[in-house]
RNA sequence: GCCGCUUUAGCUCCAACAGGUAGAGCAAUUCCAUGGUAAGGAAGAGGUUGCUGGUUCGAGUCCAGCAAGCGGCACCA
């Protein structure tokens, strides 16, 4: 007999070898039906693996956040069985769950295309229908070895393994493969999945590797999550920024143009002027002064700063001319270091913070690029503080206060926060351990003392420095890097830079990188899947448009337009030979925020009678107070 | 860059899926209708079917190469 403890304290007496699945069976049968897997003794048991000893039961039921992941690699153990079944000369990489699914890497020799997804569903189905139970093995190295001899990836997998290691398989019907577990103890318990794509992915994720194909899917315990879940795939698209931005006018782009390169359309660059004015302004008031560069700079320049040697495959090639080399610019501290460097610098002055509304350029690969979130040409605003060591706490925290500000602003939120530091041995970072040393040290204790929870993300770092990197979550959970703060103490010494201290002497600054709200074309496609589109009023590129009845009012409607405008607000007149209804839908489909409809009414009494954008309600003012609740509006950033 | 898929008028298309020489809706244009909160009516116009080759008597349809876009991977603001 072997004694059970529950969470509650309690304890039961079981024979040795009972399952978690007979315990909670005995417990209430309602609780056998929800169960999925077990914690004995911390370690994730199956549902029908046997407890042996004394140990402290914790039953996982549907309802717990590990439930999912237990159902999603089941369900990829059931896609590679399906696939088995249908391509017997296929090979598995590795099948885990992900967030919101599973997938498996695969290869065949015949390729798999979407269209067959179908197909390979029926099969799972098929699996499921005839109710595999599945089994879990324990193997030595060489007897795992043997048993996989025909598979070369779960053989290059186990090379890994130490040879004391526990190896397990999991059986079912058929079909075996390596796995840890845990698992569903049969194939019929999984219900509701969807197959969703497939994809070419790395072997172990090594790009010099070959590539297996990934099919993808999603799996959940009741229809009602499933269908919820393929809807909120629509909805995704829905608000894609690139069907958005083109249905609203935000930005184009064109083959001739050039892949990767973005253009701005009147409507889009309104949005963006609004955005870099704001920005001018917070930075203004927080200490920043604003300067402007060039775009081009010599080789000589990256050469210092050490791009030329680290970063040189994401920038554009040199251009050579008679006796020079230019580069078009991926990033701008050089030429803030630049003009650091062309004035002696008193302790007094530190911090001196340089801001600038950079374009820069940069050679992504192309398969990376996507709408307005991964461009070749970006412009943004970038900042450089150039501050003594015992300002570095402060000038950080501050910055990351004027991201905090920024984001909430925009009406986003953050998610979580990166701290990425550098990973030895891997060429990808300057080599002077005591600068990264330290630098790693200072950004740690900064964000602990201030209560400020974060991730630390190894081999994740610039090549210069540790940064920390500020996550946003859009409203469909889609998370993006938004804002960095980086420490560098690397381009201080490569370009010599130098303030003279209190002791009268020549001391080292150090730079701190900020970018505040990533790029204008990444915070555009933000904005627009954030907003669906229908912007706030201080950011819409049309805040007003203006719809006169018919053409008696025509003059008044123009008057209003002009005055309107005149008074700051971006306004617009649709006086088009249509009917009413008509233009007010062109108005309601292009978001804009008010619809304001002149007829004798408002003519009368020199009013307007508006229409908030997606409301039925409506409102009549005096011009006047229209104006002002407008301005209002904007104030508040709403 | 790698794997797979896609590419027909300004936009959107389950039009033309046994290869016979291009079809719709919306938008735009003109005319008629002067309309109070999400599409009034009519007419005409608009395409070297992404580009370059090939197969064929004949190619939007088949084949090859290239380009761009999309889903991922790798890379990343």
């Amino acid at each position: 007999m072997i004694e059970i403890t529950f969470k509650d304290g309690s304890t039961r007496q079981y024979d040795e070898g009972v399952t978690p699945e007979e315990i909670a069976g005995d417990i209430a049968s309602g609780l056998k039906k929800k169960s999925v897997g077990a914690y004995v003794n911390g370690e994730l048991f199956d549902l029908n693996r046997p407890i042996e000893e004394d140990a402290a039961l914790h039953l996982i039921t549907k309802d717990d956040e590990e439930a999912l992941e237990i159902l999603n690699h089941s369900s990829a153990h059931l896609l590679a069985h399906a696939i088995k079944r249908l391509y017997p000369d296929a090979r598995f990489g590795v099948g885990p769950a992900i967030e919101g699914g599973f997938y498996y890497d695969i290869a065949t020799s015949e390729s798999i295309t979407e269209e067959d997804l179908p197909k390979i569903e029926n099969e799972m189905r098929r699996i499921v229908k005839e109710a595999h139970p599945v089994k879990r093995e324990v193997l030595s190295k060489p007897e795992a070895l043997e048993r996989f001899k025909d598979d070369p990836y779960k053989l290059e997998m186990l090379e890994d393994f130490d040879d004391s290691e526990v190896i397990t398989v999991y059986t079912q019907g058929e079909f075996e493969d390596l796995c840890r577990g845990g698992h569903l103890p049969n194939t019929s318990r999984i219900r509701h999945f969807k197959l969703l794509s497939v994809a070419g992915a790395y072997w172990r994720g090594d790009s010099s590797r070959e590539m297996l194909q990934r099919v993808y899917g999603t799996s959940w315990y009741t229809k009602e999550d499933l269908d919820q879940y393929l809807e909120m795939l629509k909805e995704r698209k829905e608000r894609d920024h690139r069907k958005l931005g083109k249905e609203l006018g935000i930005f184009m782009l064109d083959e001739k143009a050039g892949q990767g390169l973005p253009i701005w359309l009147p409507k889009g660059y309104t949005v963006r002027r609004v955005l870099e004015d704001y920005v001018y302004e917070l930075e203004r008031r927080s200490g920043y002064k604003h300067l402007s560069t060039p775009v081009l700079g010599t080789r000589q320049l990256y050469e210092i700063s050490g791009h030329f040697k680290h970063y040189r495959d994401d920038m554009f090639p040199l251009m050579e001319l008679d006796d020079e080399a230019y580069v078009l610019r991926p990033m701008s501290c050089p030429h803030h270091a630049i003009v650091y460097s062309s004035a002696l610098r008193s302790y007094r002055e530190l911090p001196i913070r340089y801001a600038e509304i950079v374009t820069q350029h940069r050679y992504e690969a192309s398969g990376a690029l996507s709408g307005l979130e991964r461009v070749r040409a970006m412009t943004l605003t970038d900042a450089h503080i150039f501050a003594r060591k015992d300002q570095i706490k402060e000038e950080v925290l501050s910055a990351y206060r004027l991201i905090q500000k920024a984001i909430d602003d925009l009406g986003l939120e953050i998610d979580y926060l990166e701290l990425a530091l550098r990973d030895e041995g891997t060429g990808k970072f300057h080599d002077d351990d005591e600068l990264w040393n330290e630098a790693e040290k200072v950004m740690k204790e900064l964000l602990d003392e201030a209560g400020i929870e974060y991730k630390e993300m190894k081999g994740e770092a610039a090549f210069y420095g540790p940064k920390i990197d500020v996550q946003v979550k859009t409203a469909l959970a889609h998370v993006i890097t938004m804002s960095t703060v980086q420490l560098d103490f690397l381009l201080p010494e490569r370009f010599e830079l130098t303030y003279i201290g209190k002791d009268g002497r020549k001391h080292r600054p150090v730079l701190i990188h900020r970018g505040l709200l990533s790029t204008w074309e990444r915070l555009m496609s933000i904005l627009l899947e954030q907003y669906k589109g229908a912007f706030p009023t201080w950011l819409a590129p049309i805040q007003i448009e203006i719809i006169p009845v018919s053409d008696v009012h025509h003059d008044y409607a123009r008057d209003l337009n002009r005055k309107l405008i005149e008074k700051g607000l971006r306004s617009e007149i649709d006086d088009r030979e249509e009917k009413l209804g008509y233009r007010i839908r062109a108005a309601q489909t292009q978001k804009i925020p008010y619809q304001l409809v002149i007829g004798d009414q408002e003519v009368e009494n020199d009013t307007v009678t508006y229409r908030r954008y997606g409301e039925k309600e409506q409102t009549t003012l005096s011009v006047d107070a229209f104006i002002e609740h407008i301005h209002d509006e904007v104030r508040r950033k709403k």
